[in-house]
DNA sequence: TGGTAACCGAGACGGTACGTCTAGTCTTATC
DNA sequence: GATAAGACTAGACGTACCGTCTCGGTTACCA
């Protein structure tokens, strides 16, 4: 038999419907009215839970709408793994523009508007989304520069940062599009960089 | 009859000063509690002014917001104008960089946050602090490509975002430092890319 | 110039209709559905008024019951003033419990309970419902005693808890109804006594 | 062993354990903290039973409150039965104004309020508390005018809702006390009445 | 010099949502 | 079947801000 505990605690066990129905309804709410339309109430009345029921599982505002976004977002943007690693990272930027052209960007300007008020909220966005999405494209980066595709010595979270900092920047903008045409733009820019004449970096 | 408006409405005119103290009291607020701290009623409250008189003369939150914020940024991260389009673009980035690490900052992650719920917030966000600044860099990046420091057909807008969305990043996450080396980091990034061969970008 | 303050606060002041459709709402509530019934909510709600509004006036659900039930007692149960105590007496009790069949007793039983558990609404229930009865229902006693016809060193605190002790009892037990016949023959015991002879009181 | 039914109904018998635990936190906390401290919960806690356990024998926190008080006030103040009916009733209710000022008292207020809100409690506590004293007072009131030390054409209900009125009224209120000398006073007043002459009662 | 129009403070008002508390019901596993 | 544990719905509690309102009083100008 296996280690694992099972445990079993006493009493009536959670009941998983009703912590999908909040789920649902939290990213919902988020989904179409933003963090306006996203309240404690309203994903009480719409999912058919009482707002105990609610704070019994999650602390406050911001760790909800966490769990129901990394819900919608954990299923996005997988990191391809050809013998190309500009392929690679094309074609993920391509797969997060388009989540994040859908519900998960839709989402994701709400939890990062909570983060700026709440540290918690800030912390599990970074532990939870930000950080498994950075380790991959890392690895992404470090496997193009061991196949001598990119540049030795980079900056590896400079590049993520600038990277994943364009899409955030025109999802909290909304200042310009982020269709795939832009998309191609930016790995080009980060590829070759903006100089005329490679020169040596300092 | 001249050109100048003035108008000079009759009745008593606008006090200066309390315009001033609600001003500063907005920053304040926003510098040291951040979005929470940032009420309507704690502006009143430190600034001596009546909710009335705020509410004459700012329409919400957001845009009382916003100009507090613009009080304290607009002083800060000039576009230096040497002969040289990289040296400007790196120095022009180190001043923006100090500014985010300094009160503008501060404020600025709150802003963001405040223009997620509220789109005038985020028009008047775009319209006042992001267009101009964007406008002086693409007008950097263009003499650049005009002196042939920067390769034609850059896609500029693409540039400014990849750029500034990685001090946004950094701002908005705090999960990496925003120091001088990390910028001049990322300016050699963009300037050269992160490929090893210079190739032709399709 | 008069003597009288004025003082005249600044800020808006109070608007009397919104403090008499809450103080109607909370005796109407109070009367049909009892303590039950009475809630701030319920009082918000049906008196057109914000919560906060009530909790601005009232410090607790017993104040506001306290003072919604006063509007409706002070007006009742007079004491008569004639040239017979006794018969001063008598009217009197018959005018308290027309009022206690009333309105008025049916707040009475939610005031007495709530008045259980908050030692504020008990305190404040005494001084200005119980106290102000009391005091005249004393001098009634003692104008009686005076005009020879009631027995000197009576025990006056003693004898009104006996009387209303009557009609509270059966007012919150209702176990036996408070007709006027059940006024008199409660009049003649006191009276008269229960001891078939009259004995001289040890 | 006796041949009487048993039943024995099938299962796990109760615990009686478990029921006498439950009851005695219930009046603990009851008289402790009064009927702001009667919580469900709380007695569930302090007695160690399942919330479920208590309302599978008691159907609403007033029928446990009851239970619980009657568990108290049942072992006091018994009607004595000498030759004297006057003295009978003077040594009853000395005995009862002793257990008001104990334990019971503290009770007994918690269950007068909460009788005003349920209308079952408020039956069962005429039924089982307010009843049984009812009739053996009667009782007594009989015995005297059998005897002849009692008036004929009593209102004998009428003169206990007096005596017991008088009870509950300085337990209630709480404005004045409820000391022997007080006792003695009250039931001097019952048998002589107020009045100073002997009059004929029309 | 007095009228008038817009200013300002104070603060009451109707609302919305917060996060907490308790009631009473239910579901599960254990005794 | 009784029990402990504890999740669940329901709904009131009292608080915090929102943005609007109505006062009394204060400038400045213009007639």
């Amino acid at each position: 038999m296996s280690a694992m505990a099972e445990a079993k605690s006493p009493g009536r066990p959670r009941c998983q419907e009703t912590r999908d129905a909040i789920l649902r309804a939290a990213y919902e709410l988020l989904e179409s009215g933003g963090l306006v339309a996203f309240t404690i109430e309203a994903v009480a009345e719409r999912s058919g839970a009482a707002k105990t029921t609610i704070y019994r599982w999650w602390p406050n505002k911001g760790a909800l709408a966490m769990e129901s976004f990394l819900r919608v977002a954990e299923q996005h943007s997988p990191f391809p793994q050809t013998d190309s690693a500009r392929a690679d990272l094309r074609a993920h930027l391509h797969l997060f523009a388009k989540s994040l052209r859908g519900r998960a960007g839709r989402l994701l300007t709400g939890i990062v508007a909570e983060a700026q008020k709440d540290p918690a909220t800030r912390a599990a966005f970074i532990r939870s989304y930000v950080a498994p999405r950075r380790q991959a494209a890392r690895a992404l980066l470090e496997r193009g520069i061991a196949r001598g595709e990119f540049r030795t010595g980079l900056d590896v979270e400079g590049v993520c940062d600038a990277l994943y900092g364009f899409f955030y920047m025109r999802l909290l903008l909304a200042h310009a599009p982020m269709d795939d045409a832009a998309v191609d733009r930016i790995v080009d820019l980060v590829l070759s960089g903006i100089s005329l004449e490679t020169e040596t970096v300092a």
